[in-house]
Order: structure tokens, then sequence, then C-alpha cells
DNA sequence: CCAGACGTTGTT
DNA sequence: GTCTGG
DNA sequence: CCAGACGTTGTT
DNA sequence: GTCTGG
């Protein structure tokens, strides 16, 4: 599953990564190494001929911009439709809008029912998918004991990884605020021993298949989500993500303490795993020492 | 027809 | 809004 | 996802 | 136990 994660992007960054220098919501743009549900991150997605019309506004403001946007953008594999869209994390369902709420925020969505469910097929087949550009993610595991919860980072050696998720912006109606929630699948062989669900993510290359929802059919997108083949990497963090009101580029890594580090001539059940089971595929984080 | 639910996760 | 259950 | 709160009355 | 807030 997927319940907190790592947004620490630039806004250059990110608008080399994602191709497009088109903001909405920009206001609320912020980094966190601790990204919680209900949070505001950048969400990329297409502009639908409809959408563009509501958007008028904020078509006017980008346009006063340099005109070395325009030619960057063509520079890239995509179009300059896309934009960046800063959405609060966690789907109401768009029925019930300030009415007595039967029905809580979802902040993920199962790939496997995506068109059983109305709460996401109606977003969706509205041309709801986006992308969610992150440093990487968080998983949780209880200790042997059961007693206590440990946090794992999990990201690629190089890059972003890319969140699919389903948006709606039908609560917004004049305004420019969204929602999303992130899209799951099953875990892939690096991470099932951690979790048996992760966030679906795509690979660059499948990008525009996901977004571009006017060339590519909802049934075409939904075949890109799989479980992730390629490598991904697992490190321990600090127990300090548990808590969202800690933040900072230190809690993606575990310090151990004095007597781990002594203790760890012998292998630990996690090395011990990873030499046997998923060995050549994942690939293990190295655990920094005080 | 109307009334009522509508989600995922993890845990038991 | 839309589907399910009765 | 985890952490932390979880209530009413009456008084200031 | 369950809901809310972040």
């Amino acid at each position: 599953m997927c319940g907190r994660f790592v947004f620490a992007f630039s806004k250059d960054e990110l608008e080399n990564i994602s191709g497009t220098k088109r903001w909405l919501n920009a206001e609320k743009y912020h980094t966190s190494y601790n990204v919680a549900p209900s949070a505001y991150v950048p969400i990329v997605r297409t502009f639908t001929p409809e959408q563009q019309v509501k958007e008028q506004v904020e078509e006017l403001k980008v346009k006063e911009e340099p005109q070395e946007q325009d030619e960057k953008v063509a520079n890239k594999p995509f179009d300059a439709k896309r934009v960046l869209h800063v959405m609060k994390w966690g789907l109401q369902p768009f029925w019930s809008r300030s009415v007595s709420n039967t029905a809580k925020t979802c902040v993920n969505a199962r790939s496997e029912t995506l068109l059983e469910k109305n709460m996401f097929r109606v977003p969706l087949k509205a041309g709801g998918r986006g992308v969610l550009i992150v440093n990487g993610f968080y998983e949780w595991k209880k200790d042997a004991e059961e007693k206590r919860k440990n946090p794992y980072f999990i990201s690629v050696e190089n890059g972003p990884l890319y969140m699919a998720v389903v948006y709606d912006l039908s609560k917004e109606k004049s305004s420019k605020e969204g929602q999303f929630t992130i899209i799951t699948v099953d875990a892939s062989p690096c991470v099932a021993w951690l979790h048996d669900r992760m966030p679906a993510l795509l690979e660059p290359n499948q990008l525009d298949v996901w977004l571009d929802t006017k060339k590519f059919s909802l049934e075409e997108a939904l075949t890109l989500l799989r479980p992730l083949e390629g490598n991904l990497k697992v490190q321990q963090a600090s127990r300090r993500v548990n808590s969202v009101r800690n933040d900072g580029a230190e809690l993606i890594s575990y310090k151990r303490t004095r007597e781990e580090t002594d203790r760890s001539t012998s292998q630990s059940s996690i090395e011990n795993f990873f030499s046997s089971s998923s060995r050549n595929k994942c690939t293990k984080g190295n655990d920094m020492k005080e």
C-alpha cells in the first residue's frame, strides 16, 4: 500500500522531469520527506478541452511567462498540454460534497477494482488519470515482538518514482483544487516481504499512455498497472517518520545504535532473506552508522 | 419502485 | 451520481 | 500511513 | 475500539 512518501523535488527539477512548466494551485506547492494523507502535492496531468475552458484564467497567467517555455516543452517527448496541478491527497466521493459523509476519503484505490467502484470509475471515465512524481515511499513492518512499527524507504537508484493516481476535479468547479488517490497493485518481489501491496509504478516510457487520455483508452491505460519489474531499493528508515510532525532528509535513513552496529557481524534475518530469495533483483540500502 | 450504501488497509 | 438489495 | 484523541456542563 | 488530523 502507500500511506506516506517523500516529495522533495524543487519546482525546477519537477518541471524538467515532467516536461511542463505550467502550474495550477502552485501556491500550495511544498516539499516534505514525510508526506501524509490530506497534504498537497503536484500531480502531472493533461488538459482536456473542457478543462481548458474552465481554466482559461490560469492559462492567461501561464502565457505571461517567457516564451522560451514553449520551446523547451516542445523538445520533450510529450506535448505541452501537461500541467503540474497541486492537489490534495485523498479522494472524497464526488457525490457527497459537504453532505453527511458516510463514505470516507480514500488515499488508495485497488487497481483490480477501479472499474467496479463508482468512486473511481466515474473520475476515470472523465479522464482523471494522473502521475505523482516522488523520490520514494514508506512501508511499515512490525518488529518480531509485534510491538514497534518500523518504517522502510523504497526508491530506485537513479531517478524518481512515477505513481499512477486517479484524480477528481468535480468538487472544484471554478476553483483549481483537486483531489487524488494512489492506485495500488500487488507488491513486486523486492518488497513483498514487507507488504503485499504497493503503489502502481509506471516506467518513464509509459507516462504518455497513462496521461494522454484522449489518445489512449482507459482500457489500454489500465494494462499498465502491474507490479514494477525493475529494481527497487529498500532501506530501513528512521522511526521518526512515524510521526507526521517530523520532517527532513535524515528520515529516509536509519541510524543504528552502537549495540546494533556491534551485533551486525552476524547476518540479520532481513539480510538472510535478501541473500536467499530475492537476490539479484533487489537493491539493499546501506544502513548508515552513527 | 425506494432506501441505502458507496473505500482500502490491516488485523482478528 | 450510480449501483445493490429488498 | 501513524499518532493521538475520544465529553458535557457551566463558568470565566 | 474507532475516528480525526497531519
